[in-house]
DNA sequence: AAAAGTCTTCTTTTT
DNA sequence: GAAGACTTTT
C-alpha cells in the first residue's frame, strides 16, 4: 500500500459524511473477512450508499474487487451501485481507482450470476455450456406442448392453463416447498390435480435437459444444487471472500439457501434490506428470509438498523408512516428526518381517468416551468396498463416520457420472432424456437413444423436434415431459403451482421403477417441497435433474456439522452428510485389494491407496503390521485362500464389528518360545467299540478 | 389432415 | 390485444 493511500485512511473523509449506523455497517471487520452483517435500511436511508461505502471501503482495505460477489435486485440497481463505488473510490484512491474497479465484474442479478457460474462450472456437472435460457413465456409454451403430449390438454374437467402450471411449478422450486403445500396454499383450485401436476413438472424437466435448456428457475436451482456438492460449495466458497446481497428481503427461500451454502458460517457475507418495502410475494419472496437470517449462522450477525431517512421531507414520511403504520405484522422502526416542510401530500379527486391525464399533465408542466425538470417527476402505477389514458395524454400534449416496467418491447410477436432464428441457430435443440420460426413460413403450421424438427434430429447432419425435409407444397417456395438462413447463420458471419440477416429474411413474412408492419419494422432496427453493444450472438441472447431494456416508450422511440423527460413506472420498477415529485395514480379500492389479491389477508397486506413504497419515493412533493370512476373492461359479469370508486382502504379516515384533501377539475370540464343551465327545474312538481 | 381464419374470453407485479 | 376454442378453407 503506498503512502498516499494510507495517509487518506488516517483522514477517511468519505467516512465522516455517514452518520453513526452508516459508519458502522461499512466499518463492520473493518476490510477484514469477518461474521455476517445485517443491515435493516428503511426507505430513503441511504441504503445504496452505505453498500457502495462499504464496498469501496473494503477495497480501499485491500480486498481484491474480482472475490467481491455484489447481488442486486435488477441490472439498474448494479450498474448503480458499481458507480457509485467508482466515485467512492475514485475519491479515495485517487488514479489506482481506475484498475482497481476494472477487477469488479461480479455484479449482477442472482439470475445473471448464476448463468456465469453455470456456464462456468458446466462441464463438472454434466451440462452443456452452450444451454439457451427460456424466458416465461418459452417456458410456458415447451409446458404447453409436454402438457398436449401427456393427454392433459383434454381431460374431462378443465386442466391448469400452460401459465398457471409454469406458476405452479416455479413457486414449488422457489420456494423449495412440496407440490401438494403450494397447491394448497396458493393454487386452491388446483387442487385435485396433484398428481397430473407431478408427471407433468417431471415430464417437463426431462424436455429440458434433452433440448439443452434452462428456464430462470434453473438457474437458481442448478446453482443451488451445485452449491450442495461439498467440493463445488468449496470451490466456490474459495473465490469469493466477500459477498453483498441488495433487497434482501425480496429473496426467496432458494436463494438463501444459496447463500448458505457457499458461505454456512457467514464469513463476508453482508445482506441490506427493508421488511416493510417487500413485495415480491408473487415471487415467492419470503420476509422470513431477512427476519431470520441473524439466527442462521453459528454466531450470529450483527444488526445495524438505518432509520434515518434522507429522502422525503416530514409531512410525507408522517403519512408513509401513517399507512404502514395500519400493518397488522411490522418489525422495522417508523423512518425519521431532519426535513421539514409544511406541504402534506395531496389526494387529489377527480372525476375520472381522463381528468386524472390532464391534471398530471397540466401539473407536470406547471412543476417544470418552476424549475423542477421533467426527469426529477414521475408517476406511478400499481398494473402497466393504468398509465394507458395517460400516455395518450401525454402523447397529444407533446411531453416525452419513458416508461418503465411492464416490458413489451420483447413480447412483442415480430421481435420474438427475429429471436427465435437467432436462438434456434444457436441451439438447434432448442425446439421451441425451432416451432415459432419454422411457422412464420405460410403452409408450415404445427404438425410440418414438427415433422421438419425430427428430420433434423434423427438426421445425423443437422442442416441436410432440415435441407431434405420435404414441406407441404405451399412452403415449396419459401423452404429453400429458409435452410439457407440457417446454414448461412450456422457458419457465424459476424456480429451484428448475424442479426441483419435474420431481419432481412424475416421482413416479407413481417410484411404478410402484421398490418402495421411500419412501426414494427422500426422495433427491429432498434432491437438491431441493441444488437450492436453486445460482442457475440451468445452474449446477447443470454443477457437480453435475463436482463431485458426495461423501458419503452411510444413509437417514436427513445427520447435522446440528453433530452428531458417525465418518468412513468410500475410501483414494482420504481423500487430503490426517488424523485422530487411524484404522482400516484388510481390511489382507489380496485386498483390499490388490485381487485385480484382483495381476498388474501397476506396478499392484502403486500398491497399496503406497495402504496407505502410508492409514497416514499417522493422527496418534496406526493400527489395521490384518486379517480371517482374508472372504466373496468371485462368482468364477465359486469361487462364493459364505469365503476364508482372510492379512495383505497389503505388511508382510512382517521389518517387522513396527515393529507391535503382537495379536487381538481380541467378547464374543458368547468366550462361545459358553467355552461350548464343555472336554474333547478321542479319538472316533477310540473307534472304534479298537471292534474290538479 | 393440416393450415388458416373467426370468435370469445380475460388482462398484476418480474428474474 | 393475445391466447384458446371453434370453424372454414386448402
Amino acid at each position: 500500500m503506498n503512502i498516499a493511500v494510507r495517509d487518506s485512511l488516517e483522514q477517511p473523509a468519505y467516512l465522516s459524511k455517514l452518520n453513526d449506523g452508516q459508519r458502522a455497517a461499512v466499518l463492520h471487520g473493518d476490510g477484514a473477512v469477518c461474521g455476517p452483517l445485517l443491515i435493516i435500511a428503511g426507505a430513503g436511508s441511504g441504503k445504496t450508499n452505505t453498500l457502495a461505502h462499504r464496498v469501496a471501503h473494503l477495497i480501499v482495505r485491500g480486498a481484491d474487487p474480482r472475490r467481491i460477489l455484489l447481488m442486486t435486485f435488477s441490472r439498474r440497481a448494479a450498474t448503480e451501485m458499481t458507480k457509485r463505488v467508482e466515485r467512492i473510490a475514485a475519491e479515495v484512491m485517487k488514479d489506482k481507482a481506475a484498475s482497481l474497479m476494472e477487477g469488479l465484474t461480479w455484479a449482477g442479478t442472482f439470475h445473471s450470476i448464476g448463468a456465469r457460474l453455470l456456464r462456468d462450472y458446466a462441464l463438472e456437472i454434466g451440462l452443456e455450456p452452450s444451454f439457451t435460457i427460456h424466458d416465461r413465456e418459452d417456458s410456458a409454451d415447451l409446458m404447453n406442448l409436454v402438457r398436449h403430449e401427456l393427454g392433459f390438454s383434454e381431460t374431462e374437467n378443465r386442466f391448469p392453463t400452460k401459465g398457471t402450471c409454469l406458476s405452479i411449478y416455479s413457486r414449488a422450486v422457489n420456494s423449495q416447498d412440496a407440490l401438494e403445500k403450494v397447491v394448497g396454499d396458493n393454487f386452491p383450485w388446483c387442487v385435485g390435480w396433484a398428481e397430473e401436476l407431478k408427471r407433468l413438472f417431471g415430464a417437463y424437466v426431462e424436455a429440458k435437459q434433452r433440448q439443452n435448456i434452462l428456464d430462470y428457475d434453473d438457474l437458481l436451482l442448478y446453482w443451488a444444487q451445485m452449491a450442495g456438492e461439498a467440493e463445488i460449495a468449496a470451490h466456490l466458497a474459495s473465490r469469493f471472500d466477500h459477498i453483498l446481497v441488495d433487497e434482501y428481503q425480496d429473496t426467496n427461500r432458494l436463494q438463501a439457501s444459496i447463500l448458505t451454502a457457499i458461505k454456512p458460517g457467514g464469513e463476508g457475507l453482508t445482506v441490506v434490506g427493508d421488511d416493510a418495502q417487500s413485495i415480491y410475494s408473487f415471487r415467492a419472496a419470503e420476509v422470513r428470509n431477512i427476519l431470520d437470517f441473524p439466527a442462521l449462522f453459528p454466531s450470529p450477525a450483527e444488526i445495524v438498523t438505518l432509520d434515518r431517512n434522507y429522502r422525503s421531507t416530514d409531512a410525507i414520511l408522517n403519512a408513509a408512516n401513517a399507512v404502514i403504520g395500519e400493518a397488522s405484522e411490522r418489525f422495522t422502526k417508523n423512518l425519521w428526518t431532519e426535513r421539514c416542510s409544511l406541504e402534506k401530500p395531496a389526494i387529489v379527486t377527480v372525476r375520472d381517468e381522463a381528468e386524472q391525464a390532464s391534471y398530471i399533465c397540466d401539473e407536470v408542466l406547471k412543476e417544470r416551468e418552476t424549475g423542477t425538470p421533467l426527469k426529477q417527476q414521475s408517476v406511478l402505477f400499481r398494473a402497466s396498463h393504468h398509465s394507458g389514458p395517460l400516455e395518450v395524454e401525454l402523447t397529444r400534449r407533446n411531453i416525452p416520457f419513458v416508461k418503465f416496467g411492464g416490458l413489451k418491447f420483447l413480447d412483442a410477436a415480430h421481435v420474438k420472432d427475429v429471436l427465435a432464428v437467432l436462438r434456434f441457430v444457436q441451439n438447434p435443440r432448442d425446439r421451441i424456437s425451432g416451432f415459432r420460426v419454422m411457422q412464420l413460413l405460410p403452409g408450415i403450421g404445427p404438425a410440418a413444423a414438427s415433422q421438419a424438427i425430427d428430420s433434423m434430429e434423427t438426421s445425423l447432419d443437422l442442416e441436410m436434415g432440415l435441407a431434405r425435409f420435404a414441406p407441404p407444397a405451399r412452403a415449396a417456395r419459401d423452404w429453400p431459403q429458409f435452410v439457407e438462413l440457417f446454414c448461412d447463420l450456422r457458419r457465424s458471419p459476424g456480429w451484428p451482421a448475424e442479426m441483419e440477416r435474420a431481419r432481412l429474411w424475416y421482413e416479407p413474412h413481417l410484411e404478410r403477417n402484421h398490418e402495421d408492419a411500419t412501426v414494427r419494422r422500426a422495433d427491429l432496427l432498434q432491437l438491431e441497435q441493441i444488437a450492436s453493444g453486445y460482442p457475440s450472438r451468445d452474449r446477447f441472447l443470454t443477457e437480453l433474456t435475463l436482463d431485458p431494456p426495461s423501458a419503452t416508450s411510444d413509437e417514436a422511440g427513445p427520447p435522446h439522452l440528453d433530452e428531458d423527460y417525465l418518468i412513468l413506472s410500475t410501483i414494482h420498477s420504481a423500487k430503490g428510485q426517488e424523485w422530487t415529485k411524484v404522482f400516484v395514480l388510481n390511489v382507489v379500492d380496485g386498483c390499490i389494491p388490485i381487485d385480484l389479491s382483495a381476498g388474501e389477508r397476506k396478499e392484502l397486506e403486500e398491497e399496503r407496503r406497495l402504496l407505502y413504497v410508492a409514497m416514499t419515493r417522493a422527496k418534496d412533493s406526493l400527489h395521490l390521485v384518486t379517480p371517482q370512476r374508472f372504466y373496468t373492461s371485462g368482468q364477465a359479469a359486469r361487462g364493459d362500464r364505469h365503476v364508482y370508486a372510492s379512495r383505497t382502504r389503505f388511508i382510512p379516515s382517521h389518517i387522513l389528518q396527515h393529507f391535503h384533501l382537495t379536487s381538481w377539475a380541467s378547464k374543458a370540464l368547468r366550462d361545459d360545467q358553467s355552461a350548464r343551465p343555472r336554474a333547478s327545474v321542479d319538472l316533477k312538481g310540473k307534472m304534479r299540478s298537471m292534474w290538479k
